[in-house]
DNA sequence: CGCTTTTGACCGGCGC
DNA sequence: GCGCCGGTCAAAAGCG
């Protein structure tokens, strides 16, 4: 299958496995950040914590189908919303005003530190959370949220 | 008591 | 076909 759905001309080298997180760190060019955050997730308040956090990027993914003809099947997979944010901060449980519910550690190999992955506790919101320490700045905290909340956040 | 967390195992996909 | 990797679920325990 030619897997072309990306946004970005990158030929990965033939550097081990790089992890694309770094990717899409370096989208950080865009302009009007405040708007999104302002327009997706209470942000402002998440600023406000004392933990100090600061220097944020986010990653917008658009939704693409993929199907599939070679094999008679159809593959429709909706790419949901996916958000990169790098925070500079020293503990990784960082309050965003939702409840999350850690599902599962796993260790990656490009990193010596483990990835977490979080859910939303609530009923009916399918919006999951990763949460990864850099691997160049460990000072540094990478979450990946994934889809958008249904419901108030306090 | 309810819910969260924690570790391990399991799974699906892809690569070789 | 097997191995690797990432991701998810499950059961049990701990804590408020």
């Amino acid at each position: 299958m030619s897997t072309d759905n990306n946004p970005k001309p990158e030929d990965s080298p033939d550097s081990d496995d790089f992890t694309n997180l770094s990717e899409y760190l370096k989208l950080d060019d865009f302009e009007d950040p405040d708007s999104f955050f302002t327009e997706h997730a209470p942000f402002q308040d998440f600023q406000a914590k004392d933990f100090g956090a600061s220097g944020s990027t986010h990653f917008q993914g658009s939704s693409s189908t993929t199907r599939d003809t070679s094999s008679g099947r159809e593959i429709q997979r909706e790419v949901k919303e996916r958000v990169a944010f790098k925070t500079k901060s020293e503990v990784e449980i960082l309050d965003d005003g939702y409840k999350w519910r850690k599902y599962g550690k796993k260790m990656v190999k490009n990193s010596p530190n483990p990835r977490n992955y979080y859910r939303c506790s609530v009923d009916g919101c399918p919006v999951k959370k990763r949460v990864e320490r850099d691997r160049d700045d460990p000072k540094y905290v990478i979450t990946t949220y994934e889809g958008v909340h249904t419901h108030p956040s306090s």
